[in-house]
DNA sequence: CATCGGCATTGGATCGTTCAAGGCGGCGAG
DNA sequence: CTCGCCGCCTTGAACGATCCAATGCCGATG
């Protein structure tokens, strides 16, 4: 490998200076036609690249997206980080941005980080992933005017930052519709306590679809922290009832897969719908609503380097889930 | 915020030059003691942090480390690189690195990648997860001398590089000693087609253990692609013997999964032991192989930075799963 | 008393890029 | 004919850190 290639070696070779090499990166439409082409072919034949460091120095933007990877809690959700991480690589990478890691143990620590990354690597935007009530990061951000998108409505806060969701509800009540339409009418929802943004959203797709029909009132709903032998305990207490429900719409794959297991072993024929389309459902059998994580991924890249480009676009973005349907309903 | 910190302002705001600040911060020892205290102290009360973009134009290393992020495959085992990802992104903090994702498509693509990043983020190092036979991107990457660590041993190249795996053998082996300490005589393995690194390493555990007790003979082995319909199918058949077994150590939890769903299926009490400790396993009470993926991930970390620094230390290294016991065996 | 040597400190140059300002030739208008 | 303008290009400076060579300071030594 030869010597470094710099845009001053492209100048020589290409017979112009170093600024018109750099006019025709970054505003070729200043640069006349030929010696833009001449340049061009320079730089395809010296196989030059921008060193990112010098230009960072100089403009004050690293085109470096931050997003958090976060201790892989129960397991079960790991995944769907996982996937979101994927395609925002991959988008980014399509729109010359990369993606770096940083992990944080508490919300402080998470704040500490940002101060860190900001002074250190003139990071161009953070991407948050679960936002929470009175989330006291997106005001640090928003504070210090730092580009951020946060995957995950705001809940409370009704101050606009953007942001793109998947609407938990419209997937509860798709998954609610399919069950009616495939003739249950006692159809329950086990979910998380009231109080979590996304735990209230999914249970109000259900209830509202239920109300429509006018089954509101023989709807058992049922609230517990998540996880799958929560979810067996309380599919138990469900099959219990008098009227117990012939099917159970979930807030969560966790919750689902222990209800699914407790009607099996109950050698009850119940139906159940998960929540994330999580490998494990995929595994099992079970049907879920999955959450276009993909295409959530390339939205929040579009607005962040929307904005980072000056554009102000609409800045909000609510993308509708679809009901994989498996042999569990 | 006021205006930016750089190393010239904690120079002024400690009363000496700009190198001196510089020196206290890569060479503490051959500054005097007070004079350390106090630049110390001023870099404290600026909040100063060194600027990478500047300090990497000048010394050509960027601190930043890149880890391929793979397109979740078959998901069931995307989570193992979730939870690889995680502690890489860990440990690099906790010695000053950073961790940048990208993605590729095939290897030709990975490799121009190598070329993309090297050229325009002076990446430090890269991290390869999954090795294959034949491999060309660690020979892309020697042959460049640009530093790297692979999760995952070189199955052919006698060719050394540093590698950081666990040891696939050992943990089936272990969990066939767990077998035969229980009773069972008649262990079968399940798990993937000769050729394939991994595979034949996991298969190896197994067959020795049984071969040590003289039991190799009536010991059922069959090979077949990943999957949960795969190893549902295969265990089928092992069912279906005249002496079938009464024990399954699998190369995968999606193996382990589907033969467990069959041994249910079939009413008959079999154990069963997967590959990776997924969450799918922990999901469904499938005892697994576990890979300490936290310490792999922290020990390549260790690995480049040993490399990066200069210090030649013993760059392989195979790490011990170990047994998590679920009531599948 | 002058010179020397060791060591902390200083000023200048440098990395590769973009910004700001200026040069130059041609063209239309006064 | 000359001026000003415009399009295109070039030159010098700057971003913030580190490296290098040179300086100042100190006590020790001849």
């Amino acid at each position: 490998m030869g010597e470094k290639v710099t845009i001053a070696t492209v100048a020589r070779h290409a017979q112009v200076s170093r600024q018109t090499v750099s006019n025709v990166l970054n505003a070729p439409h200043i640069v006349r036609e030929d010696t833009r082409r001449r340049v061009r072919e320079a730089i395809a034949a010296l196989g030059y690249r921008a060193n990112q460091a010098a230009r960072q120095m100089r403009t004050g933007r690293s085109r470096l997206i931050a997003v958090r990877i976060e201790p892989t809690r129960d397991g079960i959700n790991g995944s769907v980080l996982d996937r979101f991480l994927h395609g925002l690589t991959e988008t980014a990478d399509a729109t010359g941005y990369r993606v770096m890691l940083y992990t944080a143990r508490h919300d402080d620590d998470e704040i500490s980080t940002y101060d860190d990354l900001l002074g250190a690597y003139d990071l161009d935007a953070f991407v948050l992933t679960g936002t929470k009530h009175r989330d006291p990061r997106t005001a640090w951000l928003a504070e210090r005017e730092v580009p951020f998108v946060t995957f995950g409505r705001p809940w409370d806060t009704p101050e606009a930052h953007p942001w793109v969701d998947v609407d938990g509800a419209a997937g509860t009540a798709q998954a609610t519709r399919h069950l009616l339409a495939a003739g249950h009418r006692r159809i329950a929802f086990l979910g998380w306590p009231a109080g979590s943004g996304v735990g209230d959203d999914r249970r109000a797709g259900w209830r509202t679809t239920m109300a429509e029909v006018g089954l509101d009132g023989a709807a058992p709903d049922r609230a517990t922290e998540d996880g799958i032998a929560e979810g067996e305990r309380e599919a138990r207490a469900l099959l219990a009832l008098d009227a117990p429900p012939t099917a159970l719409v979930c807030a969560s794959d966790s919750l689902a897969l222990g209800a699914w297991q407790a009607a099996r072993d109950a050698g009850t024929d119940v139906a159940v719908v998960g929540f994330d389309d999580t490998p494990v459902a995929a595994a099992v059998g079970l049907s879920s609503v999955s959450q276009p994580l993909g295409e959530a991924a390339a939205r929040c890249v579009e607005l962040l380097t929307g904005l980072l480009d000056g554009q102000q676009r609409d800045p909000q973005l609510l993308l509708d889930p679809s009901l994989v349907l498996r042999h569990s309903a």
